[in-house]
DNA sequence: CGTGTGTGAGCGAACGTTCGCGTAGCGAGT
DNA sequence: ACTCGCTACGCGAACGTTCGCTCACACACG
């Protein structure tokens, strides 16, 4: 608690009676050109002294800090979190620390972050933050100092990106509205301004056209990626369309808002409306009812983004563009298919990958 | 992206015709003794050059390095993501920044994390992480080698905690219950081995004792913190006493397993079982019906443990024990009080403080 | 006995800063 | 003309490592 007085490698060197650069041989280094007594010796008074090496000192001189920054959402959103836990496990799996910034809402606060973790020379930068897909100083600064990898889109690019096919899971959430017998179909989405929300429209708008059904703008109303902004879309979209039957929803936490407006306006779910979604976060089988959703695969999108960038460290050359993580649609009971509170789940009546 | 080649000042300084040191004086150090126009000629070097100061040299001469460490959960649970998030951007504010890792399921890297947060030197170890609670390797490391703050007990002592009155919450929801006319109140808890566990069934008994009900063995079911804890402690629980009116459960997350369970065995909630909970996640409100809890000022905790954890660093004497935050009871649909979907929130009938 | 080979260890430098002094230059006071 | 004091800047050292060399010594070989 006090201070602590960390013991450097000179003072184990001193008390083993040999050079520092000996000692640090034996403690760090693993060029053990040393006498197996020496080492012995060395070992025991590192030992004693409570010796801890001082990465610090090491990364000046190797000029890597073996730290790779995180520039994470305000992270309420636990997709976001699942995914940056999953990154920073994934690092240290590798020998790398995690230095971690999370956005204020808004992410105005973009530049200053990745300004401070590129001032303490992070190797690269895991950008996990939709925040700050459009912020051209951000990219800017990531183009320049240090490898990063990005989970959304960089504005002017050359950033590596990772994550699933956006637009297919639009599709196959909708797809499956539809061959539920379903033809007036809503949607809330995310943050019309971000990329991944167009891409899960147009999933949503192919699905609808294949089946001979024309989108309308009134069907689909913008939320914020929150429970309230989930609610607050469903009541504006069950009041202007009052005979809709099923909702699209383009996350897992909104998806908690839409079931709970559509509750209290007394429209039960699946009866009445059919709610679809994305994401699978952990709890989704837990809702009322279990919510179906198109499960992303989030921490393997953090892992992996890590584990480019940790290749593009290593000098690697990396592609811009990687193959797309794999979506898939888990049915559970906000969709119907399955009675109410008896409850028994029945599997979907197959793909609907070409209706 | 290609590895950078960051400048240094005295690059900078040569492009300005200066010595480093004077270089150093203008771009980090605060003692401007330069003349005007020599700074500006620095300044414009150095922004032509594209200087970032390094942050690890800086560290390694001032033997302090403006971080601090955090170690979290698995945190696929909100309530420390809450705090773990508050206390990141609470850090940064003050000038530092953050090195976090996240334990495993089990925790068992415990020690392999705050070693690792030491040998980099950090300033001082924020634990959130109940994990940790039991585990003397880390607390002895904590103890010995940097200034700490827990969220939790830590074995041994020695390290200031903060955090809220666990017992009061126990009563706290277990009196709302009492006094909406429940007798058969069971208890869904968190690990029987968490401390907080210990307080918060404490805090159960005592207002059911003060309400002359005897606490049963039979009431009280362990849970896991997760969902699916919350539903199977659940399961068990109306097996084991058919004729149970009300529950406290630990976390909001065991909560909606709970909620879940009640629904699938078509048992009402609030009409036929009452659901208290703690913590008031963000979307505590959107469950179906939304949760009565108690809450928790997580991020306020989060936020006052780096408070601490700084004024520790900077030497200020801290008391091991901190005031305890305050904790109030947030009355919404789970325990009556409010008709079914019709739907209108009745303001529960005052405090039940000393019932 | 001289040369070669290998093994164990030390030495100097470097990484990019900060920090406390040292000092040249200069105008003003005596 | 000499000191004084101030300003603007430079210098050397230090922080705790790593890294590549050098070096002393012993030992075997021809």
């Amino acid at each position: 608690m006090a201070r602590p007085k960390y013991v450097s490698i000179k003072e184990v060197a001193a008390r083993a009676g040999v050079s520092f650069q000996t000692a640090g041989k034996v403690l760090n280094g693993g060029d053990v050109r040393v006498s197996a007594e020496t080492a012995e010796r060395i070992l025991a008074a590192a030992e004693e002294l409570g010796y801890r090496p001082n990465t610090i000192a090491r990364s000046l001189v190797q000029r890597t800090s073996a730290t790779i920054g995180l520039v994470a959402s305000d992270a309420t959103d636990i997709a976001v979190a699942q995914a940056s836990v999953a990154a920073e496990q994934a690092a240290r799996r590798h020998g790398h620390s995690v230095l971690v910034g999370h956005l204020a809402v808004g992410g105005a606060d973009g530049p200053d972050i990745v300004r401070m973790l590129i001032e303490r020379r992070v190797d690269g930068i895991v950008a996990a933050a939709p925040e700050v897909e459009e912020d051209t100083e951000v990219a800017e600064l990531l183009r320049r100092y240090v490898p990063a990898v990005s989970l959304q889109a960089v504005p002017g690019g050359g950033v590596p990106l990772v994550g699933s096919n956006q637009r297919e899971t639009g599709r196959l959430a909708t797809d499956h509205l539809i061959s539920l017998g379903h033809t007036s179909i809503g949607t809330v989405t995310g943050r019309f301004r971000r990329r991944v929300t167009r891409s899960r429209l147009h999933g949503y708008e192919d699905a609808l056209r294949g089946a001979g059904l024309e989108p309308s703008e009134d069907l689909a109303v913008e939320g914020d990626w929150t429970p309230e902004g989930g609610a607050a879309a469903t009541r504006l979209l069950v009041e202007r369309s009052p005979g809709i039957t099923a909702i699209f929803v383009h996350s897992d936490m909104m998806a908690i808002g839409v079931l709970s407006a559509l509750w209290k306006a007394g429209r039960r779910v699946p009866a009445d409306v059919a709610v679809v979604s994305c994401d699978d976060i952990p709890f989704a089988e837990f809702l009322t009812p279990p919510l179906t959703t198109v499960r992303l695969p989030l921490a393997e999108t953090g892992r992996q983004a890590v584990e480019l960038l940790l290749r593009s460290i290593a000098g690697e050359p990396v592609p811009e563009k990687t193959p797309l993580l794999p979506v898939e649609l888990i049915v559970r009971g906000s969709c119907g298919g399955t009675p109410a509170p008896g409850f028994r789940y029945a599997r979907p009546e197959a793909d609907k990958e070409t209706q």
